[in-house]
DNA sequence: CGCGTCCATCGTAGATAGCCGATTCCATGG
DNA sequence: CCATGGAATCGGCTATCTACGATGGACGCG
């Protein structure tokens, strides 16, 4: 049969199985600013709910997002810009809709970061 | 006279040494409030670097952290009237100065939330 | 008492964030 | 080719943040 005629979401939810250890320093001024700036991204109830609808579907939803919060959809696709500028989620085009996803690595940074407080 | 002339730093660096589980869930609409919440507060580099001094001294320092940061006295207090507001840290007035620490039990609640994600 | 120190608060100004409706962009489907 | 619908961006408004100097209150010391 056709090698995918299903709905495979374009961005995958492992792109990298194996993780690498992250050499960055956690601490430091480079660091701070880093922490600062994700910590910022996440600073929004609506962005965490964004990041935990993309978390919980392994696979990433495109506008549903916008269904599921009470927010206009240019104010959602605002969340998502700050989201996507922080690193913390991917944005691919699949087909007339775009697709979200979490990005692992920024992620398990974010939680480096955190747990190094 | 006086009851205790030592430098007992007023707030001490463990006032509860056995950890409670925190039963609160790490998940929902409130615990994304609350992640929400904390994370803005430690959405600054200068409040990121506050909470590092605070968290590197076991005990608390008062006003050098004002010296630590290249930021005006009145900005440095805002900063860490943020950081209070969230629970982050607690200030305790010690003599004619007041003295901060951190909060360990809101830090680890914002490190189980971000570990949620 | 009077002074100096330390810190919080006020007032202000400029920048940024958050929200929305309206518009534009763009890939598909007809 | 144009039409459609999902998504990004624009414009504008309000609210909050960030920074600072200045003011004010609490405290200890001489």
């Amino acid at each position: 049969m056709a090698p995918q005629l299903k709905k495979v979401p374009a961005c995958g939810p492992a792109p990298e199985p194996r993780q690498e250890p992250d050499l960055r320093p956690v601490e430091g001024s480079d660091a701070d600013e880093e922490l600062a700036l994700l910590a910022k991204a996440v600073g929004h109830p609506a962005r965490v709910q964004i990041l935990r609808l993309l978390v919980r579907r392994e696979a990433c939803v495109c506008g549903d997002i916008v269904d599921e919060l009470p927010l206009a959809q240019s104010t959602v696709s605002q969340h998502l810009k700050v989201l996507k500028e922080a690193g913390l989620i991917r944005g691919e085009i699949d087909g007339p809709r775009v697709c979200y996803c979490i990005e692992p690595r920024t992620l398990r940074r974010l939680k480096s970061l955190v747990g190094s407080l």
